[in-house]
DNA sequence: TTGCATCTGCAACTGGATTGCGGGTAACGG
DNA sequence: CCGTTACCCGCAATCCAGTTGCAGATGCAA
């Protein structure tokens, strides 16, 4: 089980969008522009992998929003279809931006490495919906592939 | 967020397997082979789809099993390569069979029916290792579709 | 049958996620 | 601009699948 590592140690995912432009695609959803929401929107439209609350919470420290607050917001992301959120097998839920919200967030597998604990957007493997059998439908494809990410195949461990 | 129902509403999970084989295979591992190993072992090999511990504890209530103790019997049959764990998109682990135990388990996609939270194995569709960024490695591919089974489908609900 | 490493039962614990509720505030109308 | 109010937030308690520690039981090889 792999340890928490700070956001800071990682790829850059400072939160840092056209604000105006995030503030305007809330409110088009009907609802209000808070500065959460804003907040975590923009971190998600910048960040090169799937995040979990965690990776929100620690990043957003210094705004001094509340857990829970976090939570809602993630939640309502996905629920006003800006965002999706994917299980992981370490059981912690990461959320990145709908397909349908940027053409570089098409439907794609994620890799997670086992060692790191990091979920990286694999933008090039794309996914289709397979065959079903008769009477089923599908609403959602995931594709998720374990094992080691470059950087931990690199260090001697 | 669907409610548990029961296996006793859902497709036959009798643990009904033979028992001589199944005690056999387990000491093959080097392990004992106590009462909730060959009982869990058993319900997997004849589950339609894959189990979840709640899954297990309510199929075996009458025996009497601790509910650590299946925890730890799923747990060791993952480890020893007898079942595989899948994390579903609620959270909670599901086990099936090994792919190497039998042919008919061979690697496959999951359906998720978004309704009644049933998993099955869609053992027609195939999954293979997709090309990966330089650097990584991979040991598992899941692919797990979410949506509608046939029978959610049917109901008018 | 016996020895003992392995396994089980019980109870306490973990950590991510959820819920309830009182107080705050974004957005709209005036 | 300011008042109103439906929506949103902070806080604390709670949920729940899964984990851990330890003492006692037991499968099985000798
Ligand atoms: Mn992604
Ligand atoms: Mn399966
Ligand atoms: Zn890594
Ligand atoms: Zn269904």
């Amino acid at each position: 089980m792999p340890v928490y590592r700070p956001l800071s140690s990682l790829a850059p995912v400072v939160p840092q969008a056209p604000l105006e432009d995030v503030s305007a695609r809330i409110r088009a959803q009907g609802a209000r522009a808070t500065p959460a929401r804003i907040a975590v929107l923009r971190m998600l439209q910048t960040a090169s992998r799937a995040l979990s609350h965690a990776d929100v919470e620690h990043a957003l420290a210094d705004s001094g929003f509340d857990r829970v607050t976090l939570y809602r917001v993630l939640d309502w992301l996905v629920e006003a279809g800006l965002a999706h959120r994917v299980a992981d097998s370490d059981r912690v839920f990461r959320f990145s931006l709908a397909a349908s919200r940027s053409p570089e967030h098409a439907r794609h597998a994620h890799f997670r490495c086992d060692d790191c604990g990091r979920v990286f957007c694999l933008e090039d493997v794309r996914v289709s919906t397979p065959v079903l059998p008769a009477g089923f439908t599908s609403k959602e494809v995931q594709v998720s592939v374990s094992g080691a990410c470059a950087e931990c195949n690199a260090r001697p461990s």
